[in-house]
DNA sequence: TAGTGCATGTAATGCGTTACATGATTTC
DNA sequence: GAAATCATGTAACGCATTACATGCACTA
C-alpha cells in the first residue's frame, strides 16, 4: 500500500461510507486534512486505479440530471485497509516554519525574538478556534476514533499554546531588563 | 523569500557560521531536519542562485587536495533573513500516518485498535531517545534559540507519549471487559 | 440571472527525494 | 587496503498542488 499517500485515506473514507470522489474530498477537508491532505488531482486518478485492482467498485448514480459515481469498498479493499492499519512503522513528516524561525531567532534583537514565540502562540490559538468550531458543529455522531483525532488536535494546540507561554516566562525571568 | 523552502534554512545556517554546502546539509541533519528537512538536490542549486542574487558569497577553500567552497552571508543576505524572520503567517504542514490510522481504527476489532495507541506511544518514545541523545552529545555550546527548538522536540514527544497513555486509560475505563 | 454547490476530470507546474557519479582524504 | 568521511553535483522520478475546463441544479 505504499503506492500513494492518498490510497489509505480513500479506502478508509469508503469504509466509513460509500461515496463519490467529490464527497471523499469534502470529508477529507472536514477531517483528516490537518494531518493528511488530499486533492482532486490525487483522488480521481487513484479511484480509477483502485477500481482496476478491484479494491473498490463504482456505480453510476446520477442525482437529478447530474452525473455521479458512487464508490464502495470491496472485500479485497477492506483487507488492504486492515493490512495497512496493522502495517509497519508509520511515516511522520513535519514542516513547521514557525519552529524554523524560532531556531534562527538569535539573529533578531531580543525583543523581537520573543515576539516570535507570541506569534506561535497565536497560531495555536487560531487553530484551536477552528477545531473547536468543528467539534461544536459536530452534527453527525462521529465514530469514536474520528473523535479521538479531533481530540488530539485540540489537546495538541492547547499544549502548544501553553508551551509558548512557559518559554516566554522563562525568557523574561532570565533577562529581567526592559 | 517564498522561492523555495530551502532558502531560509541556508541563509540561517550561514548566519550562524560560514560553511560549505556539505556542512549545511550536515547541520540540517543534526538539527532542523525534524521540522525542516533539506537534501543536496535542493542545497547546491539554491546556493548558486543565492550567489547570483548576491545574498551569499562563495570562495574556494580547498582543504588539503580536496576542493571545497565556503559560503558566507552578505549584508543583503542578512537583510533577507531578517525579513523572513519577521514575515507573515508561517506555514505548518503535518503528515502523520499514525494519526490517520487512529482515525480509521474503528475498522479493527477493539483490542487491536488500542494497539495502535500503544504503537504511537512507542513512536514518541523512540523519538525521545534520539532527541535526548542529541541533547546529551550537545558538545558545541549552541545558541539559546537552537536549544529552544530541541527543548520543543523533547517536550512535544513527552506530551505525546502521555497523551497516548491517557487515551488508553480512558478507553479501558469505558469498556472494562476482557 | 447570477451565484453557489455538486460533480468529474486533466494539464501544467513545482518541488523534493533518491540514486548515482566522481574523487580526495583520513582512519582503522 | 578497506571503509568512512569530506565534498560537489546532476538526472530521473514521483508526487502533489494549482489552475483550469466543463456542466447541471438549486436558490436568492
Amino acid at each position: 500500500m505504499d503506492r500513494s499517500a492518498v490510497r489509505p485515506v480513500i479506502l478508509g473514507m469508503l469504509w466509513l461510507e460509500p461515496r463519490s470522489g467529490y464527497a471523499i474530498k469534502a470529508a477529507v477537508d472536514r477531517t483528516t486534512r490537518f494531518f493528511w491532505a488530499a486533492s482532486y488531482g490525487q483522488i480521481y486518478p487513484e479511484l480509477r486505479r483502485l477500481e482496476e485492482e478491484r479494491l473498490v467498485t463504482g456505480q453510476d448514480r446520477p442525482a437529478g440530471g447530474r452525473r455521479r459515481r458512487i464508490y464502495r469498498l470491496t472485500a479485497a479493499g477492506e483487507r488492504v485497509l486492515l493490512d495497512w492499519l496493522r502495517g509497519g512503522p508509520p511515516l511522520v513528516e513535519l514542516r513547521d516554519e514557525s519552529l524554523l524561525r524560532l531556531f534562527f531567532s538569535d539573529a533578531l534583537p531580543p525583543g523581537e525574538a520573543s515576539a516570535l514565540l507570541e506569534d506561535r502562540r497565536r497560531g495555536h490559538e487560531q487553530y484551536l478556534e477552528v477545531l473547536r468550531g468543528l467539534a461544536a458543529r459536530g452534527g453527525g455522531p462521529d465514530a469514536p476514533s474520528v473523535e479521538l483525532t479531533l481530540r488530539w488536535g485540540i489537546d495538541f494546540n492547547e499544549w502548544g499554546a501553553r508551551w509558548c507561554e512557559d518559554q516566554l516566562k522563562r525568557i523574561r525571568a532570565a533577562e529581567p531588563a526592559a
